[in-house]
Order: structure tokens, then sequence, then C-alpha cells
DNA sequence: ATGAAAGCGCTAACAT
DNA sequence: ATGTTAGCGCTTTCAT
């Protein structure tokens, strides 16, 4: 068992150890005016005692508490663990305490994690947002600063997101170079910018735009892999997917093997996100690297700064070529 | 910008609206007796207004937050990732926020974090222990219901724990089975759970142990890449290395490759905890699977029930046996 | 420069 | 069964 609880210091008796009012020993620890000699006085019996202050009270009297919501989709999967990791890391240097939440890109799960911030009187949100527009109308009037990451929304909600249109753009350009005419992009479909990015870099290159070359899925393994399976069986004249994420990406080279669908010969792959095994993975990965511990800790920045916030701020992607992509054949597959 | 926060309902204002008193509302919210007649009242007045009880109050009074504090090494590390992934779906279904820390193995910074979790009232911990025992003391004397997860230290504090013993002795079994004779361990020094066990094993197998087999590294992807490389060029000698954690066991493929080593011709190689990628690398993985998630699940039920909690529990490990292992070739290495 | 006192939203003890 | 009230620990007027 742990050990016996122990009361806790309270403001109060730091003042009568020191002699002084409670008043004074608040101003003293928040860098309010006090003589010399009292300041001392007062710092010497909070340390004597090993005096914290209690965040339950001051938030109470403040109205605010100063710490970080953050609702991530999954954070298993490495590109959100590396965005909490960013926000986290942030969030240390101001000293602010930030209380992660699973969504599961389920719009339901997240507007219950939301009352539960609410609850918690967070006043600080960092979000992957699952549900559109509206969804987040309440959370707002609840006097929520809300800054979104990854993901944009329609609504003046500050964001933070990879460039998307450039690094969709840079993907199929590439891929286009390689002769291939016929590619198709795993990856959610309320992922509207990059779909739509995509329909867009598919056109301006005059490349074949059919509507089901974008394929539809959710963000579990399961739903990845029927995906990526999926296209890979009935589409055996694609030669060429991006797949919006690593685990899509993952998906795809498992429905790969399976199928005996061999990468890069008969299909080139670009995967959304550098992820460590990318390198590792047989064959090396060709990817499109997005900065996700960047987009975690700029958006603790925006969210933390009490200024005026700009609307979006987009961050770069690259080109990372590795072994998955190669010269379309002239046959179609199989 | 956000749009205008709205003042927040109090129990006050609900009260009111009801037609009772505040303690009334409290009681029937609370789940305490009340008329049915009053009890509709105070439900439907709360429902109108949209009626949140603010946590702050609550707490503050009682003194107590029900949050759970959960710190881990690296929330990056496949590893950690899952195992909050577990610790999160629990306390999701209790309906308690977890506040997460990153302690990047660092004691310091560990202390600095628990800090924090006790200005915030935060009466539960979870923790994957960086520092040693006595570091505990303080955060044991505040109160803290701590629970340790993946990492014992000496004290009585609860834990949940992969059966590390058997995990190595399986794959030192395994490896000896395959003629292996030199084996090393990679790992953190301090795992001194595992690196007990490790020599143990050797030792029952009447296998060398000299201290030089068990390699340290601090849990960075460079310390890794370090050690890895390390004990692959100055151990010629060495031709099975068992890797303590995925990112170990990333490092000394990588390692392997630079140095132009072939796993398993040159050098087998078994990693502990296993991830997606596994599968995908070349060659795939033969892996000690640990249950991340359910550890962080468990640790997270041990810390929520009240009631008495048995000293640890210790989850089995699985060996999955792929392909980075092969029997020992006759001559050494090179 | 410092202290006294009000009050943040809530729960629990006590009174009715 | 329900209302009244004290008080959790703190910050912030308002006096002094």
């Amino acid at each position: 068992m742990n050990g016996p609880a122990q009361r806790r210091i309270t403001i109060k008796e730091v003042a009568e150890a020191a002699g002084v009012g409670v008043a004074t020993v608040s101003r003293v620890l928040s860098g309010g005016s006090a003589s010399a000699e009292t300041r001392e006085k007062v710092l010497a019996a909070a340390a004597r005692l090993d005096y914290r202050p209690s965040a339950l009270g001051r938030n109470l009297r403040r109205q605010r508490t100063g710490g970080i919501g953050l609702l991530v989709p999954d954070i298993t999967d490495s590109f959100y663990a590396r965005l909490a990791d960013g926000v986290l890391s942030c969030a240390r240097s101001y000293g602010e305490p930030v209380t992660v939440g699973v969504t599961g890109d389920d719009p339901e799960r997240e507007a219950e994690l939301i009352g539960t911030l609410i609850e918690q009187s967070m006043d600080r949100l960092i979000a992957v947002p699952s549900g559109d527009g509206d969804m987040w109308a309440p959370a707002l009037r609840a006097g929520l600063n809300v800054v979104f990451a990854d993901r944009r929304v329609r609504g003046d909600v500050p964001s933070v997101v990879p460039d998307d249109r450039a690094g969709v753009l840079t993907a199929v350009e590439y891929l286009a170079g390689l002769g291939h005419r016929k590619i198709a992009y795993l990856g959610r479909h309320a992922q509207s910018q990059r779909v739509a990015a995509f329909t867009a870099a598919l056109d301006s290159l005059g490349l074949p735009a059919d509507r089901d070359l974008v394929v539809h899925a959710r963000s579990s393994r399961d739903s990845a892999y029927a995906a990526a399976a999926g296209l890979l069986q009935h589409r055996p004249d694609v030669t060429a997917v991006i797949a919006g994420g690593n685990v899509l990406g993952e998906a795809a080279v498992l429905a790969a093997r399976e199928l005996d669908v061999r990468i890069p010969r008969d299909v080139s792959l670009i995967m959304f996100d550098d992820v460590p095994w990318a390198e590792l993975c047989s064959p090396p990965l060709t990817v499109i690297a997005q900065p996700a511990q960047d987009i975690g800790y700029r958006a603790a920045e925006l969210v933390l700064r009490q200024g005026r916030r700009p609307p979006t701020v987009t961050l770069p992607t690259q080109l990372v070529v590795r072994a998955s992509c190669g010269p379309r054949v002239a046959s179609p597959r199989r």
C-alpha cells in the first residue's frame, strides 16, 4: 500500500508561519509588491513547509484553469503520437498540464470528451477534429479557446495543418513523371482538403480522375486493410497508390503481399507521413514527410499565447524518395 | 477568432430555475434521495439551462480530483503509446480525465511533472517510473495513489508489468536451441528485472555470461543506435542479440544494415515488443510480444478501484517467431 | 506595503 | 425530503 496521506499545506499555514496575512503570501508568490524583508520571510516559510499552491483554489477563484485539452483520433498512430509529443513538449515549457482524450475519429465520442473538458473548466483545447463545423459550436460557445491541428474545419477556428495541397501535388507529379496514369488515393473521405487537392492534381496533369480512384477508409487498421485490399483486387488498372497516412500505408504493404502484388514492380506506393519503419520496410517506402511534432508544438504555442492568432498556419511537407515507386510497366498488372 | 465566451451556468441558477435549494440540486444530480416530483423539476431545469457541474467547485470541496495522471518516458514510442491508450480507454469508461506527461526517462523531469500533478490536486497517478525508490517518497507522502506500469521499483507500490523473466528466458532458450552461445542483451541497464533474468537464463543454460554481454542504451533513438552499432562492431563473437524494446530493435536493424551485418545470417535478432512494422521489416522480426495496451488498462483499473490492490500484476509475454533468427553459423562472423 | 474579508461553485453537515 | 449554511484554498478588491 501507499504510505499514509499527509494533509496538504495551505496558504493560511504559510501566512501564520511567516507571521503575515494570507494576501501577502499570495502576492509574494505571484510576484506582487512586497518589502524585501516580508518577501524573504514568506519565501522562507513556504520553502520550509514545502508549500504547493493548490491549483484548485486558484482556478476556482480565477475562473479558468490554464491547462490544455488535447483530442486526437488515435494515440497509437505514430503521427498523432508525434503531434501529441509536440503539444506536450511546448506545454511543459509553460508548466501547463495537458489532458489527453482519444476520439477514435468518432464525433460522438469527441463531443463527450469535450463535455468532460468543459466540466473541468479547461479553457484551451487543441483538437484533430472528427466532427464537422457545427459540432464545434457548443465548445466555442462554452468559451473554449480552440485550435485545430492537422485538419481544418470550415469556420473561423485557427488551425495548424500540413501543406496537403503541395504534398499531394508533389506525390502525383512524381508518380506521373514515372509514367503512371491511373493513380489512386487511399484515405479518409472526410479529409476533403486532400481529396480535392488530389483530383485537382490529376486534372492539372491531364490524368483520368474517376471518382473510384479515391478510396475511403476509416482510420482503424482493419478498415485500412479492407480498403487497401479492395483497391488492389478490383482495380488492376491502377498502377500507383498514394496512402493517406502511415496506417493506410502499412495496410497497403500488407495487402499487396497477401495478394502477391509486388511493390514497386506491380504497383508503386507513396505513403503520407514518414515513420521510422518506412526505411526498414521491404521495400523502403517513398513518403511525403509531415512535420507532426511541429504541428503539435505550433498549435500549443497558438493556444497558449493569448494574443490574437492567425487563422491558419500551414507547414511544409517533403517528398522522401526511397524504393517503393518505379516506372509504370507497359502492360496492366496480371 | 472564437465566438464570444458565455458565462457558465451555476448550480445556484439551476436551483432558482427549478424553485428548489442548491443542496437539492446537488443531491438529485448525484443520485441522492429526492421526491420524484422534485427530481423531475431539477432535471428539467438542468437540461433546459444545459447545466454542467463545475469540476473545480466539486473538487475543491471534496478535496480530490478523481483525474488520473499518466507519466511515460516517450509517447512517441509505440509501446508507451499503446500503454497510454489502455489507460485512456479504461479512464474513458469511468469518465475520468487523464493528464499525460512525458518524462524522457529523466528522474528530474519526472519529479517536476509530479510536482505539477500535485499542484493540480491530482490524486491518482500511473507511471512508468524513471527514478528509483526514494524518488517516489514525496509523491506518496503527498497522498498520491500511485500504480507503476511496465517497470517495478523497490518499495510497496502496486505494479502492472509484463513477465520479463519468462520473456527473456523464452528468448534465450529459443536462441540457445538454435545453437547460439554468445547472446547479448541490448537495453536499459536500469531495467534490472530483465537484466537479472537475462544473466540468470544464460547461467541456467550453461552459456557464458560476461558482463559485457549486456549493453546499455538510453531510450532515445540516437543512444539506441550508438549502442547497437557499438555492440555489432566490437563483439564479432556475438551471434545473437536480444533488443529490449522496439526502438532498440529498430536501431539494431539499422546498425546491422549500415555495418553490412546480415540478419539472420550473421546475427540473429529478437526484439522485445511486437509492433505492426515488425512484420513489414526485412527480414520480418521475431519478437517477444508484450501486452502494452493491457498493461495500461489494468493499471488504470487498479488506480481507479479504491479497494485494496494486489502488490503486483504480471502479464504474460509471447514469442512470435518470424524470420530474424537462424542457426548459429560454425565460424564467427567476419 | 499589508491585512481583512468577500466570494469563485460546489458538497455535506445540520436543521427543519 | 428539503433548505440553510459553512467552508474547501485561493486571489482580489478595499481599507488601512
